[in-house]
DNA sequence: GCGACAG
DNA sequence: ATCTTGTCGC
């Protein structure tokens, strides 16, 4: 789908604070939503070690249930997580993942916040600037604010802040969910919207689909390591049949860099014995 | 200075 | 978000 305006925070905080306030006063809190029927989830998961983004965003046509269109992103992430400047993390990705989906959704369901934010502009309120779409927060915790505890016969709480009320929280069988206003959105159809969303919904899907890419990668990664593992123990195996003994081998073996760092630690001669005779 | 802090 | 196994309960 078409992307309205590429929005990218500056990094700096001072900047990126007078950046969201400045970009807060554009999100429209009325609701433009009629009779949506294409519902997109979107997600964004992370490798072990930070090094790699897995984005995903799902379209659901809530009158069947059907998933209608899946788009996906892998890429290194553009910044660390920082509390009040998520969209620094996922908007990048997710801008990718939304340009490469067919389909234009009716309603954008956001893993993060909207106007649930110190400066009312969390992630959901970002993306919907970004897609001109009717756009809802919805997070597994509260960013700042307040509720009444929910009870069976009250799960639905609002939440405030400084006097404001920015969200909802929602209890639905175990799960907690803060509901605001993304974009085009006001906070009574967000608040009904979600709460009769059948399970899974478009975000559930988008998550799942983000830990299947996140699994896909760990898996090619054991895969390489043990192709490289191979190599190691017939460049060893030969070396020692040259009549070295296993602290030269060892040694040999770490004067290979590449060698090193797809093993990723230094080479013992223990090691070395142990591999050698298990084959 | 301390605690809180979407994912 | 990730690190992680079994275990308690319906
Ligand atoms: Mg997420």
């Amino acid at each position: 789908m078409e992307i309205k305006e590429y929005l990218l925070m500056p990094e700096e905080t001072e900047q990126a604070i007078l950046w969201q306030e400045q970009h807060a006063q554009k999100v429209i809190h009325e609701n433009h939503a009629q009779n949506p029927r294409l519902v997109a989830g979107a997600d964004v998961s992370y490798g072990k070690h930070g090094e790699k983004a897995f984005s995903s965003v799902v379209v659901v046509d809530i009158s069947s249930g059907e998933v209608v269109e899946k788009a996906t992103w892998v890429g290194k992430p553009p910044h660390n997580y920082k509390p009040g400047f998520f969209a620094l993390r996922e908007v990048p990705c997710l801008l990718k993942t939304f340009e490469k989906l067919q389909t234009t959704p009716d309603v954008v369901l956001i893993d993060g916040n909207g106007l649930i934010h110190k400066r009312r502009f969390g992630l959901a309120c970002h993306m919907g600037l970004c897609l001109d779409i009717p756009t809802i927060g919805c997070a597994k915790s509260l960013l700042v604010g307040n509720h009444k505890p929910l009870s069976k016969k009250a799960p639905i709480a609002p939440v405030s802040h400084m006097g404001d009320e920015i969200g909802i929280a929602m209890r639905k069988n175990r799960e907690v969910t803060y509901v605001s206003v993304g974009h085009k959105v006001d906070l009574e159809f967000a608040k009904n919207f979600v709460f009769d969303l059948p399970v899974p919904t478009a975000i559930d899907h988008a998550h799942n689909s983000c830990s299947e890419l996140f699994k896909k990668d760990q898996q090619l990664q054991e895969n390489e390591k043990d192709k490289n593992k191979v190599q190691i123990i017939a460049t060893a195996k030969d070396l020692k049949s040259q009549g070295l003994s296993y602290a030269d081998v060892a040694k040999e073996l770490n004067n290979y860099k590449d060698l090193r760092a797809m093993y990723g630690k230094k080479f013992t001669p223990r090691k070395i014995r142990n591999w050698l005779e298990q084959k």
